[in-house]
RNA sequence: UCCUGAGUAGCUCAAUGGUAGAGCAUCCGGCUGUUAACCGGAGGGUUGUAGGUUCAAGUCCUACCUCAGGAGCCA
């Protein structure tokens, strides 16, 4: 007997294949009985009918939801299948009769299907957003090896804070203190001067006390560095990336982001080239016109973002920054010390921040003067220093927050979706 | 940490201060092409917890717990 998935099963057409998976509803007419069956690659129906024998039916008619079978039969094309597929099933092999799945056909809330992600994940829905996630992860991936760039993985534990201010979770190392990585950016920076073209790939953590439909206290973050590249280099490269990965997401995946999670894929087909580039000034005029509650000088709240990216009709670039509210290491702009070479991409329809970066400090003085003037541990930042004596460089590079880009180009109301097991400010289960 | 809202059957939700109910799920029965199938029947409850007001509390009051959305902070 020839085993067969779902997927690809077009190519059996009036073969008699075996199929194994999961129940995913079982629906009967008298004589007549309707299995759908999930086998992770796609879901087929399957048809039983009495006449195919008494025993074989009587078995069929006892599956409920979830139950794990095997199942042989003929496929065939057929209009009124969901797939265009359908199996005639001769043979079933029931390998457990599941009692009392929790999640029914029908709507939940998501406390109860968050405590159920391990379960929820084999939903058509979770599915799609799974699957979306391998591609713009390879997609990312595509597009820095191809331009050059090497992935060099950088540490999870850390020895200090990255930037200092934020929440770190902080663990017990043989006796001494190790935090999680809230950015793997200094490594980076080390990397870039011996690989020139460089990007990180990895989880970072953040112990912060937001609870907010774009916030994760896990979550994967990709972030390339640049020697001898500016503010204006890694702003074009950033534009880059993003057209083409959200183009080639949209290629590969329309049926899914349209016919499953339904977004409205009109606004990713506008991701082009140019995307607006606004300063933190322009910004600002933007906002106080449109009456918003922000003062000048401070970072931006969710509304001003939102506020600010609804004007565009595609992601919008923010640049120059006030140094204040800029982390220690970002460069001064020198048309006006006070503010900073960095840049913030906001997202369109309210999706926020997805990149934040700059260009960094690389003059060896003033490095060691933002370091005082953060109350920073000057011997953690050593090796960090070194950078500045030997050989200092002109650098840049961003950080893109894997699923808030991907909250976005599935148009979800809420980042906990996009990553299998999301750990939030008051979960860390399943 | 703060603001707002919500906790009732396994799930999603109803119930003017006066006998706690429906749909789905489960079980039984019916139906020869179903599309979250449909039709009939059955079982299923310490109304988040602890107090209080009242003849009477799911409903009103207080505290606490849990969850949701948001603020601050950030990708």
């Amino acid at each position: 007997m020839q085993a067969a998935e779902v997927g690809t099963i077009g190519r059996f057409d009036g073969r008699e294949v075996k199929l194994t998976g999961w129940v995913y509803n079982v629906r009967s007419s008298g004589k007549i009985l309707f299995i759908l069956l999930r086998d992770g690659t796609g879901t087929i129906q399957c048809i039983v009918e009495k006449t195919a024998g008494e025993e074989l039916f009587t078995s069929a008619s006892r599956l409920t939801q979830e139950s794990s079978v095997g199942i042989t039969g003929t496929v065939r094309p057929d209009a009124r299948a969901p797939g265009g597929w359908e199996l005639r099933v001769t043979g079933l092999d029931v390998i457990q009769i599941a009692e009392g799945y929790p999640i029914t056909p029908k709507e939940h809330g998501t406390d109860f299907l968050m405590d159920n992600r391990h379960l929820w994940l084999r939903s058509q829905r979770q599915h799609a957003i799974m699957t979306v996630r391998a591609g713009l992860i390879r997609f990312i991936r595509d597009f820095f090896d191809n331009r050059g760039f090497l992935c060099i993985d950088t540490p999870v534990f850390t020895p200090n804070a990255c930037e200092g201010t934020t929440t770190l979770f902080e663990t017990d190392y043989f006796g001494d203190k190790a935090y999680l990585t809230q950015s793997g950016q200094l490594y980076n920076e080390a990397n870039a001067a011996a690989f020139r073209k460089v990007y990180c790939f990895g989880p970072t953590f953040r112990a912060e006390k937001s609870k907010t439909r774009r916030h994760l206290i896990e979550f994967w973050m990709v972030e390339p560095e640049v020697a001898f590249a500016g503010l204006d280099d890694i702003i074009e490269l950033a534009e880059d990336m993003i057209v083409e990965v959200v183009g080639r997401s949209l290629e590969r995946y329309r049926p899914l982001l349209e016919g499953v999670l339904e977004r409205d894929v009109a606004m990713l087909e506008r991701v082009r080239k140019p995307f607006p580039r606004l300063s933190y000034d322009e910004a600002s005029a933007i906002l106080k016109r449109k009456g918003a509650a922000f003062e000048y000088g401070s970072d931006f709240g969710g509304t001003d973002e939102t506020l600010l990216s609804e004007e565009y009709d595609r992601p919008v670039f923010v640049h120059r920054f006030p140094s204040a509210i800029k982390a220690f290491y970002m460069q001064p702009d020198p048309a006006n010390p006070a503010l900073s070479l960095s840049v913030d991409l906001l997202a369109s329809e309210g999706y926020g921040e997805i990149i934040g970066g700059g260009e960094r400090v690389h003059d060896l003085a003033l490095l060691e003067k933002r370091i005082e003037e953060h109350g920073l541990p000057k011997k953690a930042f050593q090796w960090y220093l070194d950078l500045r004596r030997y050989g200092t460089f002109r650098h840049a590079g961003f950080g893109l927050g894997v699923e808030r880009t991907l909250s976005y180009i599935c148009g979800l109301q809420h980042v906990r979706e996009t990553i299998p097991y999301p750990r939030l400010l008051n979960r860390l289960s399943p």
